[in-house]
RNA sequence: GGGGGCGUAGCUCAGUUGGUUAGAGCGCCGGCCUGUCACGCCGGAGGUCGCGGGUUCGAGUCCCGUCGCUCCCGCCA
């Protein structure tokens, strides 16, 4: 942070009681002016007979110099004071002396000598320090506690202050295409599919709910019948289901919707506003971003959301083994599944290591897995001695195997092939630094099946909703074949977006709902209001999703989005702070007409 | 629902084969210090080793249970 060049944007607090100036603002061309600054004390170097105090606020830090030639009481005051405590000063800005200014900070060459101070209010000794020694990072539980604290350091007040620009960028670009901003209900009704609801009991309706929305999903539809042709949302979004690192109960979605539009007109607007989006944070994003079919993706990553700022794809190897002898891949290839492959590039690995990998592939769902380094025209690996040469040549030929390549195999169903490869493709990959620092890759994964056989359900269900159109007409004998007219965004092997053209026509809705087992009684329950929309005149329509919390969190270079929400819940989804979830008065209860066993309402 | 990691001072952590009074850095408190910026120097306080039970002459350490945090799988239309 030494580039004086770049110096941000603060609002102007002329007239305001208690500063005129902010600390990130103080520069050359304050000094010889006399300035108010307020904040918290940062950090404190008593000399005795000197007082140097780091004064922080929203904008940075300036250094405040207590001298008793300056002012006696200011001094006394300089002398008592402690981390965090609230202070509001008025002195000259001045600039250093050459051998005393720091080049650390970008306020570093001037200072504040105090003529005034007041403390607004005495802190106590934080938990935890708000700017500290670098390496030891502070415990999540502890920070979400005293999240106000931790909202203060540096890192912290950069991520979500990076976020705003974002969030005004996504207005900004929009507002410019002709979009309306419209809410819709945050209280709404449960459509049971997909994810599960979180419900709110209804006092006057005792024994009904409301559900939080998964996502506004069905009210865009609605207003795209409404003729509002190109609406947007910036919406709160719930599913009560597990967390991970890029998963809130609750979490915010860039939401939306336009008429009159096939595929490419949506993904045109959309690429624009990614560019517009991510150019606030500095990122640059290469137009038209590269399609990949979701077949491919799956093919050459493993995944439908690749990360593309590296090579290292998979390669399919069940055409050379189809005849070989080895019984594991024979015997997985004869019952339909895969050996597929991967070529890790030249490395020296360590017996233990190549464990290791063999550990992780079966912690991901693998039987095992197969190592080999190249040789010659052979293989240095327990596995070579079952294949024959022929076998090993062609499975080299296959990898673009060189010498001291390393090969990873593993021999199961696809589904289980592509999940451990193209996990241990990533991971190597960050490993091995194999990912351009600073590098950004994007891609739209397009050409999605529409539906994807559920085996525990027993019934076919949508890789994305049930209201996604679909290319062509519907064969009901080969549900598997029907192609959806659905697009993901992916940046850096994250998915941060997804939509679809959706369906317009009720009867073709109503088809797809029976493909995936609803009838038509159940679609009129579930979805009627939908349907029933879709009869009095439906543009064909389609949009997308964003998730607001992934952005903000790979543009930041945070690795969990709770590092850019203010305040994020844990694994177990409860708010330390707050200590939300929590019992709730009996009274309340009553009202509601609900009984709760277990734990006892207070 | 399943698997991995973690839980010791306010914070971040170390703690040997089970063995005397549980340590370090930072922070905190007191003193000294007029150019520091992770200020420095001297001194000091601070512990229910997450919680409960068990084994043992003896448990931070071993066993069982439990709670919490975290990562991953399942799940996330």
């Amino acid at each position: 942070m030494t580039d004086s060049a770049e110096i941000p944007e603060f609002p102007a607090q002329r007239g305001n009681v208690y500063r005129d100036t902010w600390a990130g603002q103080v520069r050359a061309d304050l000094v010889g002016t006399e300035a108010r600054l307020a904040g918290w004390v940062n950090r404190r170097r008593d000399h005795g007979g000197l007082v140097f105090i780091d004064l922080r606020d929203r904008t940075g830090i300036v250094q405040l110099v207590f001298d008793p030639d300056d002012s006696g009481t200011a001094f006394e005051l300089g002398h008592e004071l402690r981390p965090e405590d609230v202070l509001s000063v008025r002195g000259p800005v001045v600039e250093r002396s050459p051998e005393t200014v720091n080049p650390e900070i970008p306020t570093g060459g001037f200072e504040v000598r105090v003529a005034e101070a007041g403390l607004l209010s005495d802190a106590r000794t934080p938990p935890f320090e708000i700017e500290g020694h670098g390496s030891s990072e502070v415990g999540e539980e502890t920070r979400l506690r005293y999240r106000y604290l931790d909202l203060r350091r540096e890192q912290m007040r950069e991520a979500l202050q990076l976020r705003a620009k974002l969030v005004r960028a996504m207005r900004e670009q929009l507002d410019g295409e002709g979009f309306v901003e419209i809410e819709t209900p945050v209280l709404t009704r449960s459509t049971p599919e997909g994810a599960r609801d979180f419900l709110v009991p209804s006092r006057l309706q005792q024994a009904s709910f409301y559900a939080l929305p998964q996502s506004p999903q069905l009210f865009k539809q609605l207003l795209m019948v409404a003729g509002f042709e190109r609406y947007y949302q910036i919406a709160r979004c719930f599913r009560d289901e597990d967390m991970r690192a890029d998963r809130q109960p609750d979490f915010t979605q860039l939401d939306i919707e336009m008429s009159f539009v096939e595929i490419e007109d949506v993904i045109a607007v959309n690429e624009r506003l990614i560019a517009h989006v991510l150019g606030a944070a500095g990122i640059d994003v290469e137009l038209p971003i590269p399609r990949i079919s979701h077949d491919d993706a799956l093919a050459r990553y493993g995944t439908d959301r690749p990360d593309v700022r590296f090579g290292m794809e998979l390669t399919d190897l069940s055409d050379p083994l189809r005849e070989t002898e080895f019984r594991v891949f024979r015997g997985t290839i004869d019952s339909g599944g895969v050996v597929k492959g991967l070529n890790a590039g030249r490395r020296e690995l360590p017996r233990s290591e190549l464990d290791g990998l063999i550990a992780d592939a079966q912690e991901l769902g693998a039987k095992g897995l197969v190592w080999a380094f190249r040789e010659g025209d052979g293989w240095r690996s327990p596995t070579a001695k079952f294949l024959t040469a022929e076998e090993l040549a062609k499975l080299n030929e296959a990898l673009g195997a060189a010498e001291g390549d390393l090969l990873l195999i593993v021999a199961d169903e696809a589904a289980v092939a592509n999940q451990v490869l193209g996990t241990l493709r990533t991971r190597l990959a960050a490993r091995w630094d194999e990912i351009p620092a600073g590098s950004n890759a994007f891609c739209w994964i397009v050409d999605w099946p529409l539906l994807e056989w559920g085996a525990e359900e027993g019934r076919w269900t949508p890789l994305h909703h049930p209201f996604t159109a679909f290319e062509g007409e519907i064969d009901e004998d080969d549900p598997g074949s029907i192609r959806a007219r659905a697009y993901d965004l992916v940046w850096n092997g994250s998915e941060i977006g997804g939509g679809s053209i959706r369906i317009s026509d009720p009867a073709a809705q109503e088809q797809v709902l029976g493909l995936l087992g609803i009838d038509a009684e159940e679609a009129e329950a579930r979805f009627g209001f939908l349907l029933e929309a879709l009869r009095y005149g439906a543009p064909p329509h389609g949009g997308i999703a964003y998730g607001i919390d992934r952005i903000c969190a790979l543009a930041a270079g945070a690795d969990s989005i709770r590092d850019v929400i203010a305040f994020p819940k844990t694994a177990s989804g409860g708010d330390p702070l707050t200590g939300a979830p929590a019992p709730v008065d009996a009274r309340q209860l009553r009202e509601l007409g609900i009984t709760v066993r277990s734990p006892a309402p207070r």
